[in-house]
DNA sequence: TTTTTAATGTAAAACCTATATACAATATTC
DNA sequence: GAATATTGTATATAGGTTTTACATTAAAAA
């Protein structure tokens, strides 16, 4: 087991994604797996698995494999995912609105507990049980309900001066739409969703 | 210059990045731009984007840097982005109905000009000017048009049958938003969108 | 015109990280 | 009790990133 700082950022984004085949196998009611067959699953190699895991220590048994429920909850406890998370929700755009009635967020355990918009004709609505705040007032939102993550559905030009106010209101999380690169604190994760660059990158080994 | 097949992935994944920023300068109607004030822009290196941009070749001018309209152009013809790419999408669910709306991807250059979808209740009505076909009958339909693109919001458990389908009718790239591992042929390029695994990365680094 | 400054492009080295290989240790199965 | 399967880890290899260096060229200043 290591110390969080000397993990592969690498190696950590892959855990999330052990997790959702885990998922699958709890379903179909698997008991155990080997590192092989989950490998086979995912199109990777057995012995990445095992290094991964590694780093956070040893969850299998030698001869058979993992017990599945038991990895399952490993790896929930190391991504801190044995808690609801709360999420603010930025722009109520067509993509917001579709995030919002999303039930996958709220599956795995990341509640939408508010919604903004600048734009009038949204703020007061409600969309999905859920009403639609001012911006304006976003801070004292954030801090009475002490929300650490917020997704962001607005305009690319509106998102650096957004994101500014959220980490002076203690947003530690942000997963980002808008096509822009947005700089914060060190100690504040951000992440972007940019399907139109995966395109990009894509077409780039078409034709 | 290089073939495409010695140029890291990892180089490749961040042209599309470039062009972004590039964009945004073309907008602002900056004429010149160095790769120091690129890797302000963009929290990277300078020495990076150099290194980058050298394997494709050299666009910049000693002593002031890169003309804006210039690089964005030979960026745009290395990401084969001078020309519209059809795109077919799959499921239309909120999220599927909320990329139909999108105005993004045809901005950029990728074109929806087929929407499909398995429910009944769906077949046949109109989303913003499209009418939504019967998946039955994909492959009459992508050969007709000669799509080579395929954006995925269906079901995870349906995904990998539909991909299979795609393949076999002619489909080159699939950006697919189902959160499961898709099995395609090498020169099928695949590429997911998962905002639900980029949180649950960003909660390992919180708290 | 000459000098100085700024910036690219590329080469080479050093470093870091990821991946693959190998294998001892151990559990399971036959 | 032997054969097989599988983990966990150590080691080697490969690959990408970063740094340093610098020749070259363009632009700005003197």
């Amino acid at each position: 087991m290591m110390e969080n700082s000397q993990i592969p950022d690498i190696a950590v984004s892959r855990l999330p994604v052990y997790l959702q085949t885990l998922n699958l196998l709890l379903r179909e009611g698997t008991e155990v797996v080997s590192s092989q067959k989950l490998a086979d699953l995912l199109g990777t190699t057995a012995t990445q698995i095992r290094k991964d895991l590694s780093f956070f220590g040893g969850f299998g048994k030698q001869g058979s494999g993992y017990n599945v429920i038991r990895l399952h909850e490993a790896l929930k406890d190391i991504l801190h995912l044995n808690k609801i998370w709360k999420v603010a929700l930025f722009g109520m755009g067509h993509l917001g609105q579709a995030l919002l009635r999303y039930q996958g967020l709220a599956r795995r355990g990341f509640e939408i507990v508010l919604a903004f918009d600048v734009n009038e004709a949204v703020i007061g609505k409600k969309i999905n049980g859920m009403t639609v705040l001012n911006e304006a007032h976003l801070e004292q939102e954030l801090k009475k309900q002490n929300v650490q993550i917020a997704i962001l559905t607005v305009p690319a030009k509106d998102a650096q001066r957004l994101a500014d106010r959220l980490v002076l209101s203690g947003i530690k999380a942000i997963l980002s739409y808008a096509p822009i690169t947005i700089k914060a604190p060190d100690n504040v994760q951000i992440s972007y969703v940019e399907p139109v660059l995966q395109l990009q990158k894509m077409t780039f080994y078409l034709e």
